[in-house]
DNA sequence: GCAAAAGTGTTTGGGGTACACCCATGT
DNA sequence: ACATGGGTGTACCCCAAACACTTTTGC
């Protein structure tokens, strides 16, 4: 029996009518669904954990260091006919990544590109396996997260504004905040944002305060979807 | 490469002091950990899925019809030395049962019986393997998920009183609530318990409304540990 | 009657939404 | 001056905690 991991990178980009949701994926380069688009991911190796593996196929996918990225576990697939070649259990990871460059193509794939999560699965067609279900339990997983826990920052640049921070919160949820209210929350929960002092004017406007994520692991209260 | 499920069998019962979360445990008969205090667990079958090798492992160790308790995965452990003899990823599941009659011993176990969760893998010392992490981990879920979900009636018979289903929220919280506004809350989150009409005099004083579980998958509102 | 538990009403406070308003910059 | 976005103040509403109070049984 073979122990695969398999990652569902997301991040927040443009994609040409404003910030959105996408997801990495890889056009296969080998049987089976050879040419289908996928799910990063392979199998584990004897010597090295769980997270190992997931941090490993990913840093082979994007080339980023291990510590800009956020990487958590999300569930194990294991149907006796998902692969045809032989028996396989998938750990699925979740990874939350900050806009990338496009990826350059791993060992085993033909391609690699960002796909908005509203086109991935249906534009060119399902995706290899079942990796069609992997994503939208990710994606699901993803926004109730971000109701609850910092990890929003988790696609932001190392310093980022509100107002960045909410443009994440609308691509994701795929909802409009209000700005005045969301600025109150994000701010007033303990731990989430800590100012570094300086301000910027990217977004032109008044100089918006610059912050790097806090210490808080945990949201409180949280920022519901409602 | 091996994969195996491991169980954290849930139940309320008193443990002496009043109504409890407990823990099914098995007694090692085999090596390695022969002797030692262990979750139940098995290999997976060639044929069965995951939720199906769970499934067999709980009516194996409980003699529990299926459809009684709920079941869901809950995380893969695979630590390259996690189990000394070859290399072994399990996947975890989580099961909420009705109090139930001590169980009996499976087939690969030299006794079995209910643990209270404060007593697990302390009293007789560590459990096997990683499994103290694994029910650590479990048991957070699980305290989680009631404030969410209706899943508290997993504990439950069939048919119980608001008092009986707030028992079991102040075992697994280890909190008291306040009966009036819980009995409000939860008769007040649509879905949640369906009235069957009939009362019952079995705790004391005013006759309670007796209720099954009702359709709702999700709390709206939630219930707060705060 | 009295104890015990079920269930309801009421007060009060905190947090959410909606939105008016002011602030600080670029052009 | 004006547009643009940053940030604050405020009124209103809903819900949750706290707890007084009524209801319905067993003994």
């Amino acid at each position: 029996m073979a122990v695969t991991v398999d990652l569902v990178v997301l991040t927040v980009r443009d994609d040409g009518s404003g910030p959105a949701l996408a997801v990495l994926l890889v056009e296969r380069g080998e049987e089976p669904f050879l040419g289908r688009w996928a799910l990063p991911g392979g199998f584990v190796r004897p010597d090295e954990d769980l997270p190992g593996a997931a941090a490993r196929e990913l840093a082979e996918e994007t080339g980023l260091p291990r510590g800009s990225v956020h990487l958590e576990q999300l569930a194990s697939y294991g149907t006796p006919d998902r692969d045809p070649r032989q028996r396989v259990v998938t750990v699925c990871y979740l990874a939350l990544a900050p806009d990338l460059p496009t990826p350059r193509a791993g060992t085993d794939a033909a391609d690699a590109r960002w796909v908005p999560v509203a086109r991935a699965g249906v534009d060119p067609g399902p995706l290899a396996f079942d990796h069609d279900r992997l994503l939208a339990d990710a994606v699901e997983r993803a926004r109730a997260k971000l109701e609850y826990t910092p990890l929003a920052t988790a696609f932001c640049a190392e310093e980022f504004t509100v107002a960045e921070l909410r443009r994440v919160y609308e691509a994701v949820w795929g909802t409009p905040l209000d700005p005045r209210n969301f600025h109150r929350k994000v701010t007033g929960a303990s731990g989430f944002l800590e100012p570094t002092g300086a301000t910027t004017t990217r977004d032109g406007g008044r100089p918006a305060r610059v912050f790097r994520r806090g210490p808080a692991t945990a949201l409180h209260p949280p920022l519901l979807r409602s």
